[in-house]
DNA sequence: GCCAACGTTGGC
DNA sequence: GCCAACGTTGGC
């Protein structure tokens, strides 16, 4: 089983209208690399959700439902891929990016390195 | 609102 | 194939 990060605006797509609709279909995401990771997610696999530009940090946990197919958004370009995500709880606590950056354990998650990716791998070896 | 990082586009 | 211009993301 592997763990994964995906990041969402909470304005835009937010852990409560996640958690109302209780599936999501995540689409549009149109980088390789992290339709490259979208990809490699498998079935029960753990997903930390992510809430980027406001009230920033990790606020529930999600497992992937269906793996990755086509993205209906772009039925002419295939290139995009798509999975789908189910709630699993919100977190009691949300786990700030303030709190993150300041574990040095977590030093080399991709969320630190790579601020722009919006899926990415969470390793417990902390090898990404 | 600002700006740094960085991915993409397009001219050459 | 290079690189400048541009657009987007996301933290602050």
């Amino acid at each position: 089983m592997n763990y994964w990060l995906v990041k969402s605006e909470p304005d835009v797509y937010g852990w409560h209208h996640f958690n109302e609709q209780g599936r999501a279909v995540w689409d549009g995401v149109r980088n390789y690399q992290a339709r490259n990771n979208l990809k490699a997610m498998r079935l029960g696999d753990q997903v930390l959700f992510y809430h980027s530009v406001t009230n920033i940090g990790v606020v529930g946990l999600a497992k992937v439902v269906r793996e990755s197919y086509p993205d209906p958004t772009s039925p002419e370009d295939l290139r995009w891929v798509v999975i789908e995500l189910e709630p699993v709880m919100a977190l009691d606590k949300p786990v700030s990016l303030a709190r993150i950056k300041a574990e040095p354990l977590l030093a080399n998650l991709s969320l630190i390195r790579q601020s722009r990716l919006s899926v990415m791998p969470v390793r417990p070896t902390n090898l990404n």
